[in-house]
DNA sequence: TAAAATAGACTGACTGGTCAGTTTAGGATT
DNA sequence: AATCCTAAACTGACCAGTCAGTCTATTTTA
């Protein structure tokens, strides 16, 4: 094998043996070891490729923002009306949030870190700012057309966003009784009942 | 000073000077040695009033969690109107979230620790069902009097909640350029638009 | 009433274990 | 041979929690 291939195969190794432990033990009851275990790897290859446990919990966070985001972009067409959009959008919500459920765990501790953590900080404000763009653009659309009524457009989205996040939250602290697609429909459905023009 | 008083004296000496801590540097990075620092104490003393450091984190966050929550149940009176119900409770987790600004932190690293942990599990768990009986009893009292519109209570509720939390999350990640008296109104405007009947 | 005994509150040096990160010694690839 | 990569033993800082003993106040005894 080249050895670019091997790279990136122990990377993916790497990332996916901590994805793993993050999700399971949190953060900080994983070790370096239990990477090494988890990994199939000894602890001077982790270290060959990564700096530290934190660039690893980085690594881990940054596909994983990554991801989402790409599937929310790519969840619309920019032909679909507003509405339209705005309901896709939620769909890929609840698809995403059902793949990543045991991730949503490290994600919180992700943010619980962000106050210490200058790169943190601005890793999780970048993924605002894109959902506040996304969302906001299609309400802004939505008001141009004259379906929705006028508003604050970066309000409302950031409004939107904080639902979401809220509800992934609470569907956290209890996977089994809460009904995550239910609750992020109501959500949009509620949500397109307040701002559309009657 | 009689026994009782020291007694209650220290503790709050100890729960003061973990709240500073946490608050500044978070759960993980805070060690024994730094509340004995902050509230004059010995390490001896932390000991005798706390078993562990896990049960000063607990105890700090039951008076956080009790404090709001009473608030919030105190905010309006019976008589008010549904919708003036739902503005006073704005107003008071308006200033709430002012005062307790620099807890936020540490009120997700304990969201975060939720995963882990039964015991905060249980408290977060109560918590939220307290606020969803709260607000949803007040949606329920509005469809009765033919103000709000149909719908499931409970998961109204809960959005509006949820989005609460995310808010906060928000605002702590950029604390000066997020303005959250304004956004926390904006919600609650947005959903009694949402529910109210025209 | 004074001395002695007891209990409760408090101290801080110490311990034992943990764990991120390093080192060193080799093996594979080019 | 030189570079890249892997293994795993090793290091040492760090820190929650302990404990042997002190101090103070109250109660008991003579």
């Amino acid at each position: 094998m080249e050895k670019a291939k091997v790279a990136e195969e122990r990377r993916s190794q790497i990332l996916e043996a901590a994805l793993r432990c993050f999700a399971h033990q949190g953060y900080h009851q994983t070790t370096m070891d239990d990477l090494v275990e988890k990994s199939g790897l000894s602890k001077g290859t982790l270290y060959w490729y990564y700096e530290s446990k934190k660039e690893i919990f980085l690594s881990v966070m940054e596909n994983w923002l990554g991801g989402w985001g790409k599937s929310l972009r790519e969840s619309f067409s920019p032909q679909d009306p507003p509405a339209e959009k705005l309901r896709k959008l939620n769909q890929v919500m609840i698809r995403s949030g059902l793949e990543m459920r045991d991730l949503l765990p490290v994600v919180i501790e992700f943010w619980a870190h962000a106050t210490q953590d200058e790169t943190i900080k601005e890793m999780l404000g970048a993924m605002l700012e894109e959902y506040d763009s996304l969302i906001s653009g299609i309400i802004q659309e939505g008001i141009t057309r004259g379906e929705f009524r006028e508003g604050n457009v970066h309000h409302l989205a950031s409004i939107l966003v904080a639902a979401y996040d809220g509800l992934l939250f609470q569907w956290m602290l209890n996977p089994e009784s809460f009904p995550w697609p239910e609750r992020a429909t109501t959500l949009i459905e509620t949500f397109l009942g307040s701002i559309t023009k009657k």
